[in-house]
DNA sequence: CTTGGTTCTTGTCATGTCGACTCTCACGTG
DNA sequence: CACGTGAGAGTCGACATGACAAGAACCAAG
């Protein structure tokens, strides 16, 4: 067996990245449109072309920078590949899909790469009429299902509040991702039973314009590091989203 | 932005296929020792090059039947992508990597590009000094790691067992993958609470040289579709195994 | 055929967790 | 200063869980 790489099919490697973040409780994607090259003036995924000398993390943290403003530091996380003949009209092209979480998605501007960024309600993109470029309305589906599965086992809900925040900003967080409502009260109970989930800061937030006991700020606990601190029902799971 | 394909660095995409399989209370992985190129004799993954008119879960399939004589059938199982540079010294690799786990692996044969085809248990593996082709080691730690979450979420303890067993064989399953010891008692106790985990067949197991009650056989249930009977403690998953 | 050992199976009990609910507290608004 | 609103604390019953004990059905040795 000779090892001409020749002989071998060539293929492009792309990766591809789904940012999440939460706007006004509902969960949205960001989204850029295509400035060239098939499905010009589509929204798309940001991502692009693996370079030979960068691990895969590398070029999606690298696209994610370029073709965004967004720096995904350190919560990028790989959910898929996707390599269907045809996916791309040009050429043979692989990608390799990551998701990302992040809180504060002010400075959203276009890169090189794209014409205009902007974010998008998840349901819209999966549930209504709204044409994604390539495969990306799929890769979308696959990583929701991943942020929902994602928050059961990591502490991955954290990434969408900030460094502080109250038990309610992290309760919206899972009733949005999973499309439940939890009782405010069982809720902090489970967090705050000396588990380590959640650090008081002693600080409170301001009510908001309809008033209401001010709430208690807290920052997250160690405990996150191994797991989220609620798992979804059997029932709540079968929900097709 | 030009479209011409010669532009981009040109990759090729592999898969790698870790399958598994129980051998008397052990989790083992099938491995083939490479008869040429790059790490000859040396022990990897089955696996080889994509081809562009197939899916990466279609490649996934033939290479699997095409390097051993395991059938896979539709328990095939994507679960990362790695495209370290350098991972492969001949040229730009990408693999994506799949999972199996089939319940009998009697007829384990090598096909062409692989000299030799064997079972080896997991904690050799990835414990003891075996040297694996390429980054191998490290995809068979993810599949591993991967698979004992995946028994929490789906059904996928029940691939290991046949389609009748006895409820201390699938006990055995979580004991080996988990390195956790179960209580008989309450195993059954969860398994059989009218929720359709285990169905009985009415008939019964002979025991073992040893002695003992026969058990009970059963087939598995419907409710092993969405998810997992058991959930691992926190301190079982903090286990680095 | 009896005895001991092994495994499967059923049962019990204390403890912990979970969902639902009520009540009080602290704020803003009219 | 009442009232609405959301936060936080407490209660209750249903259910799940872990630990353990005891009985049932088999094998093997004496």
């Amino acid at each position: 067996m000779a090892y001409d790489s020749s002989q071998y099919p060539a293929f492009a490697v792309t990766v591809d990245i789904a940012v999440f973040t939460m706007v006004s409780g509902q969960l949205n994607v960001l989204l850029v449109r295509r400035a060239g090259g098939p499905f010009a003036g589509s929204w798309a995924l940001p991502g692009g072309f693996k370079l030979p000398d960068e691990t895969l993390d590398q070029a999606a943290l690298r696209e994610l920078r370029e073709e965004t403003t967004v720096d995904g530091a350190s919560l990028l996380r790989q959910f898929g590949a996707y390599g269907d003949p045809g996916r791309d009209p040009r050429m043979n092209v692989v990608t390799v899909a990551y998701l990302a979480v992040v809180r504060d998605l002010v400075g959203v501007a276009a890169g090189s790469d794209a014409a205009e960024a902007a974010l998008h309600p998840v349901h819209k993109v999966l549930k209504g009429r709204m044409p994604l470029a390539f495969d990306h309305r799929r890769i979308v589906h696959d990583a929701v299902a991943r942020i929902g599965h994602d928050m059961e086992t990591t502490g991955l809900a954290t990434a969408f509040v900030g460094p502080t925040f109250t038990l309610t900003d992290l309760r919206e967080v899972f009733e949005a991702v999973w499309q439940v409502r939890l009782d405010g009260a069982n809720f902090r109970r489970k967090l705050s039973t000396a588990d380590g989930w959640v650090v008081p800061t002693g600080q409170r937030a301001s009510p908001g314009s309809e008033g209401g006991k001010p709430a208690e700020l807290f920052k997250a606990g160690r405990a996150w590091k191994s797991g989220g601190p609620l798992r979804r029902s059997r029932s709540e799971k079968a929900e097709s989203r």
